[in-house]
DNA sequence: TCTAAATTGAGAATCATTATCATAATCAAT
DNA sequence: ATTGATTATGATAATGATTCTCAATTTAGA
């Protein structure tokens, strides 16, 4: 049993919820497949492979899996989320290319830090926080001449 | 003529538009009104105070005003978009309450220098960027007590 | 004033996500 | 292993913010 397998099902127990098949190939898709990966993307995929499970529960166990610390969901204002594994995954922020859509993680602590001293200041406590910088990539740049 | 006015005037000749009643209305709602305003809030708003406009034109005059670089479109995750004048507006970013959803600005170069720094090192070209710090503001947090 | 082009508003359409609900699967107690 | 209560699933409907459609109206330049 992986490490992932093993929070989700004591999150599971400690929910009362129940073990299933479809929770356990959802996991393992989601594992094999590239980060920030759209809940369409992720159903596709299994319903390629012939592991089908219905859209709607992709998106129920995407949130499961969420709720469970194992991934979070990311919002690059294209309109559909996306989700990544975060599980043992250092905390990062992203840069999106407008362009070919590529997604370059980053991570800064010197920014967190400043992050820190902002909420601080304001007497605010901070929960979660999204940096994303949006533009144009290396290769995209290169492309364009 | 308000400077904004002014600058609506301008984009709307540029790109051949016309100048019409309502989106002078919008304006003038809109700029009377707090920042980070909903459509809907905007539309409710017009509607009460007899300077009525229709929900589809109100969002089409907030895009006008984004394409003009009078306005900004805000995402807090919500699920809707919010608006602010930016026009004579220093950039800045936000720290959001998840309880009472205040909306507190600030600014802090050093972080957007760490971020211009960040693209450097990946080549990146920078558009545009979000930063959003959310979790409880201080009112909140002593109100929990 | 005349006319081409743009705008408006009401309602339909869109699209990602969630809700519904009948059926199926799970699990703890027996 | 069987039972029974609870939860999960999947097909589909519903939702809700935003955009689209289109007939009627308004604008702006000649
Ligand atoms: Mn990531
Ligand atoms: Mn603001
Ligand atoms: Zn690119
Ligand atoms: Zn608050």
């Amino acid at each position: 049993m992986t490490k992932e397998e093993d929070i989700l099902k004591k999150h599971i127990s400690k929910h009362r919820l129940k073990v299933t098949k479809e929770r356990y190939a959802v996991l393992k898709a989601f594992m094999a497949l590239e980060r920030h990966i759209t809940a369409e993307e992720l159903y596709r995929h299994m319903k390629d492979k012939g592991a089908s499970v219905g859209l709607a529960t992709i998106y129920r166990t995407l949130n499961l899996f969420c709720e469970s610390g194992l991934a979070e969901q990311r919002q690059f204002g294209d309109g559909q989320a996306r989700y990544e594994l975060t599980y043992n995954v250092n905390h990062h922020d992203h840069l999106i290319c407008r362009q070919c859509n590529k997604i370059i993680e980053f991570e800064n602590r010197e920014i967190e830090k400043l992050q820190e001293e902002v909420a601080k200041k304001h007497h605010f406590k901070i929960f979660s926080h999204r940096l994303e910088l949006y533009g144009t990539c290396a290769t995209c740049t290169k492309n364009n001449k």
